[in-house]
DNA sequence: TTATAGTTTGAAAGCGCTTTCAAATTGTCA
DNA sequence: TGACAATTTGAAAGCGCTTTCAAACTATAA
C-alpha cells in the first residue's frame, strides 16, 4: 500500500547541511525530557534544573533545532513579528527609518513586516488589517494620515508606536521630532547670514510636521522682528517637482527673495534646479536650505544645507520602544534635537 | 473559582467594529456545515455543492472571518509569505524594486518579508536562514553575492527567483537586465556626440552587473575603432563618494577626457560634484552619463543623462515569476531592454 | 518519623487550520 | 430494481508548539 507523502517536506538545509525539520519533540527525546521542559527552557518560562537544561541546550545545538514560528504563534499567541506601516518603502527618508527598525528588531529575534500606506488613510487602515490578520505582535506607524482616534483604537488591542506626532494613550507610544525647532533653526540660520527675504516652500498642510516647520519659520521671523509675508510662502507636496514649481510661482509673482527654506530636501533640490533654469545661481544669487538631510543631499550640487533629521535613529528608537512596550515596560526613548547642517547651498548675503 | 484568561485575546477590531477572532469552526457552525467543507471552499481544494458554498460565503461575510495565517501555515505548510533578500532596504534603487514586489504580491494575498544582506554573502546566507525559519513559501534574491551553487542549493527546497544573473536550475528562475547592452548604449551615445576620450567609473568588479557594464563600454569603443585605454577606467564602489574620488584620480593622473560614463547614478552624481569642485562644468567641459535612472536623477543638477533600469518593473516581474513558480508553472517574465535617457548632463562635443 | 509546603517535571489539552479516510449520497447501467 | 461507481461530505488526526494541571519529588516543621 502506498501512502501519499506529506505535502512540502523540506529536504535539507543547504546552508548548514543539517537534516530537515527538527521539532521540539525530537529535541525532547534526544535530551531525555518532556516537550514541556524544552519549551520552558526555550522561553525561560520556569525554572529548570541545571542538568536538564544542559542536556536540552546540547540537544538543540546538536540537532540544529529552530523553533517553528507558526506553531509558536498558534500556540502562544506571539508571532515575533512587528508590523510597520510606512508611507513609501522607496522613499529615501523612510528607507533609512526602515533600516533602523530592522537593525534594532533583528537582534531581539523579531522580524519587521513592512506595508506601504501611500499617504492615504484608507490604505493605511487596510495595511493595519493586513498586519492584524498576520497576527503581528505590535504595529509601528511611521507618520501617516490615520487619525489619532484610529491609532488609539488600534492600541487597545495591540501595542502601537507612532512617529511624527505626540499622542498619549494606553498601549501607545509616540515619538516626535521637533519640527518646529527644526524650522526655527533653519530660518534663524538664514537670518544670521543676513537674509531678510526668505521664501518658504511648505509641505502638505495636512501633516503636522509640515505645519510645525512653517510655524518654526514664522517664529524665527517674528523673533527677528521681520513681518511675515504670505507672498513668500508657497505650498508644496514634498516632491522635487513641487520645489521646481514653487520657484516658478515665486518668480512669476515677482517676489524678491535672497534665500529659500524648503520644508524638505527633495523640494529644495527641485527648487535649486528651478533656480538654475532661471539662471539664478545657488548660493551666489539665492541661498537654499532644506530639511531632512537625505544621504544624497551631501552630494547634491551644490551640497545642500539642511536640517538633519535622524531617520535611521528614529527607526531604531521606534523599534526599541516597541520592544519595551512588548516587555510591559514604559518606553523612554526620546528623539535627538534638530541640528542644522551648513553646506554649500547657503551663504552670507553679500552687501 | 477563577480561571485565568487566555493570553492575548484580541478584543475588537477597531477598524471594522467586528467581534474578535472568528474561527473557521464558527463559520462552519453558522453555515451548518463541517469545518472541512469551509476549508475546501476557502482553498478551492474540492468541489462543493452550490448551496453549501453560498451558505459558507455568506457566513464568512457576515462574521467577517479572516483565516489565521499561523494555523494555515502550521497545518498546510504554506505561509503566503515570500522572503526577499535585498541588499540595502534604504537604497534608492532597491527601494523601487521592493515596491514593485509589494505591489505584485499584495493582490495575490502574499506578503513580502524583507531582509537586508548588506552586500555580504555571509549576511545573505543568514538572511536566508531567517527566512527559512519563518517558513516563507519562496525566496526572491535581489542580486547579492551568494554563489550560484548556494542559490541552486536553496532552490532545491524552496522556489527561488534571483535577479542580476542568468542561471538555470530546477526550481529557480533568474531575471537579468542586459547590463552589457546598457553599457554599450551609454558609451555609444557619448561616441555619437563626438566624444572620443570617455572615462569610465566602474562598479565593484565582484558584481556581474558591474563587469557587464564595463564590457559594454569596451565593446562600444571597439566598435567605434577606439583603443581601450585602461588609464581612463577607475574603480568605484557604487557610492557617491567613489565618483568624487574617481574624478580626483583621473585629474591627478592628468588624464584627458571630455566625458564620463559612470556605472551607476550615485557615482555619476559624485563625479559631477567632483568636477565642479575642480571648476569643470557639466556638461560644458565634461559630459556625464550615469546608469540606473534613479528617481532623483531627473532633478540632479544638471539633470542626469543615464541608462534607465526599470527597478520597479524588475520587482514586479520577480514577484510575478515567483507566483508562477508557486503555481507550478514555468515563469516567462523577461526584462525590458535598456533605454538611454538623454538629459542635460551630456552634450555634443564642441569643435 | 509523619505531615505540610514548596519545587521541578510530565501528560495532555488545545491553538485554528488542512487533509486523509471512510461514510453518505447521488448517478449509471444492466 | 439492484449492484456498483462516482461524487460530495464529515469525523478525526495531525501540524509543532505553549500552558495548565496534577503528579512526583525535595525540603522544612512538628
Amino acid at each position: 500500500m502506498i501512502t501519499k507523502a506529506s505535502p512540502q517536506r523540506v529536504a535539507k538545509s543547504p546552508q548548514t547541511g543539517d537534516a530537515a525539520v527538527i521539532t521540539l519533540e525530537m529535541v525532547a527525546q534526544a535530551a531525555g525530557v518532556s516537550p514541556s521542559t524544552v519549551s520552558r527552557i526555550l522561553n525561560g518560562t520556569a525554572v529548570v534544573s541545571g542538568l536538564k537544561k544542559k542536556a536540552v541546550d546540547d540537544a538543540i545545538a546538536n540537532l540544529g533545532f529552530v523553533p517553528n514560528p507558526m506553531a509558536r504563534g498558534l500556540a502562544g499567541g506571539r508571532t515575533l513579528s512587528i508590523g510597520v506601516v510606512t508611507q513609501a518603502i522607496d522613499s529615501p527618508f523612510y528607507g533609512a527609518a526602515l533600516r533602523g527598525i530592522e537593525d534594532e528588531l533583528d537582534p531581539a529575534g523579531y522580524s519587521p513586516l513592512f506595508v506601504s500606506g501611500h499617504w492615504n488613510a484608507t490604505a493605511e487602515a487596510r495595511c493595519v488589517d493586513v498586519l492584524r490578520s498576520r497576527r503581528v505582535d505590535g504595529i509601528i506607524v511611521l507618520t501617516g494620515r490615520l487619525t489619532d482616534q484610529a491609532l488609539e483604537a488600534i492600541a487597545r488591542s495591540l501595542p502601537v508606536v507612532v512617529t511624527g506626532r505626540s499622542l498619549v494613550a494606553p498601549g501607545l507610544f509616540s515619538l516626535n521630532f521637533d519640527n518646529f525647532e527644526g524650522g526655527r533653526l533653519a530660518t534663524r540660520y538664514l537670518l544670521d547670514l543676513g537674509h531678510q527675504r526668505i521664501a518658504f516652500i511648505a509641505g502638505d498642510q495636512d501633516h503636522p510636521d509640515a505645519t510645525e516647520r512653517l510655524r518654526g519659520y514664522r517664529a524665527a521671523l517674528e523673533a527677528a522682528g521681520i513681518a511675515y509675508d504670505s507672498g513668500l510662502v508657497v505650498p508644496g507636496e514634498y516632491h522635487e517637482i513641487s520645489g521646481l514649481l514653487a520657484v516658478d510661482r515665486l518668480l512669476e509673482a515677482r517676489q524678491r527673495f535672497t534665500a529659500i527654506f524648503s520644508a524638505n530636501d527633495q523640494m529644495a533640490l527641485g527648487a535649486a534646479l528651478g533656480l538654475q533654469r532661471r539662471s539664478l545661481r545657488v548660493p551666489e544669487d539665492v541661498s537654499v536650505v532644506g530639511f531632512d538631510d537625505l544621504p544624497s543631499s551631501m552630494y547634491a550640487m551644490p551640497p545642500l544645507s539642511t536640517v538633519h533629521q535622524p531617520a535611521y535613529e528614529m527607526g531604531r528608537l521606534a523599534a526599541s520602544a516597541m520592544l519595551q512596550l512588548l516587555a510591559g515596560k514604559a518606553p523612554t526613548a526620546d528623539m535627538p534635537a534638530p541640528r542644522l547642517i551648513a553646506r554649500e547651498s547657503s551663504r552670507r548675503l553679500a552687501g
